[in-house]
DNA sequence: TTGCTCCTCACGTCACGTGAGGTGGC
DNA sequence: TTGCTCCTCACGTCACGTGAGGTGGC
């Protein structure tokens, strides 16, 4: 019968010797023999125990779950269910941490807008996040009505060319300067921008909006509360007022 | 210039009271204010920061991190680099979970060959596992032999038909009769058997075995162990000698 | 005055890790 | 005798949760 001491088990299962006289004190491997100095011997069966235990806790199982376990009367039943639970708890935590990562992927792409950054500006980048469904939403009504508008353009352009007949282009680029008009307005009245120095929302008038300096998402503003003059991102406008 | 009560902070935050006192000892949000009474009052400001408190450990940061980023002089630095540790550690959670995962799955499905199952019975299917993959490959070389072989005594018989010439089949038979007889044995060789009861690895008799009531990867054996009769897990042989 | 909220200890959670100071066993 | 291993406290980790017993503020 061969007795194994506590760093034995330990180095056998790859756990450390604390490892070991913790699963005693918690009961769920108490060693079959001491010494009478008082030194924990574990038998083969001890052994055989053990290695269960490291490969249950490996899979994640609480160590009160594998000691239950073991008391079981019907461990058929118990592990089947113990199963179940860890496989439902492994992909929960697995789609959790799948939505954080796209949130931070997401935040990453964000933080390039940013000029000056400072920790404020991840305040910012979550209201840029949570408006960004409803800015994304406008914008494509608003390709909705424009690619229409340009392939009709397109056609009148032929249509004048093959025919010498110019007047649907004619209506058609009056159209456009109306839309053109009347989406540019429509875009404005949607959009704000947030300062990247004091972190406020503002709107401004039309004309610094139309002929700022921008990116794809940012424009050269001058802020109205705090003064300073930076490429501000864009977000969907939530009922801000003009700030002149 | 509005005040808000610890309280108020954490309905506003979706958190506890304990958590904001928490993060006031912590040093990541001090109140900017305290009563006569030593009641804690926070400001827009704070309201705003514990906001973004919650966000980034709402993404798993650390309350220690979270703090250094506060206090850092340079966070636009620091920020993309918790990021990108963060990225990390997020994937890395993800694949372990995967794997543990996967590895559940293999044991359910080994589970149900034990007809009688304790928690002994763990072990075992670790065995099985570890060992699955040497016996696939034994049972791809039996294929890889027996498959051309069939296909030769298709032919064989094929030929025999047409052209009334069956000495190609009787050849490709008596090599069948041969080649099954080196196979059987060659399987027999390098297959054991786990008890159910006493969890020992043990072999039989060629024939015991050969005649035995079977499912895909199951015998009905009698232990030469403990003498019961049961359905036994097949698994590779390491070096187990036969114990009639 | 009465609830409600907030306060500070102080201990609990979970599965160990990390010393400290002492001792068994080859 | 000398190392090495093992022993038992006892505290630390991480981000809070959970009472207990007391008090501020409307």
């Amino acid at each position: 019968m061969s007795r194994y001491t506590t760093g034995e088990i330990a180095k056998l299962c790859g756990v450390t010797v604390r490892t070991v006289q913790y699963y005693d004190t918690r009961g769920v491997l108490i060693p079959s023999e001491l010494t009478e100095g008082g030194r924990r011997l574990y038998s083969e069966e001890d052994l055989q125990k053990m290695k269960i235990i490291c490969f249950l806790r490996g899979l994640d199982f609480s160590i009160d779950n594998i000691a239950a376990l073991f008391k079981e009367e019907n461990p058929d039943k118990v592990i089947s269910l113990l199963i179940e639970q860890q496989e439902q708890a492994l992909s929960q935590e697995i789609r959790e941490r799948q939505e954080k990562l796209s949130t931070i992927s997401e935040m990453k792409a964000q933080l390039k807008n940013f000029s000056s950054f400072s920790v404020e500006s991840i305040g910012d980048i979550v209201r840029i996040m949570e408006n960004k469904k409803k800015l994304r939403k406008m914008r494509m009504i608003m390709l909705a009505i424009g690619i229409p508008l340009d392939i009709a353009e397109v056609v009148a352009f032929i249509i004048g060319v093959l025919q010498g007949f110019w007047i649907p282009l004619i209506i058609v680029m009056a159209l456009m300067i109306i839309f053109a008009a009347v989406l540019s307005k429509y875009y404005y009245d949607n959009t704000a921008y947030i300062c990247p120095e004091c972190h406020k929302v503002f709107r401004k008038g039309f004309k610094e909006v139309f002929f700022a300096a921008h990116t794809p998402s940012t424009r050269k503003l001058t802020c109205p509360h705090c003064g300073k003059k930076s490429f501000c991102v864009e977000t969907y406008n939530e009922g801000v007022e003009v700030n002149a």
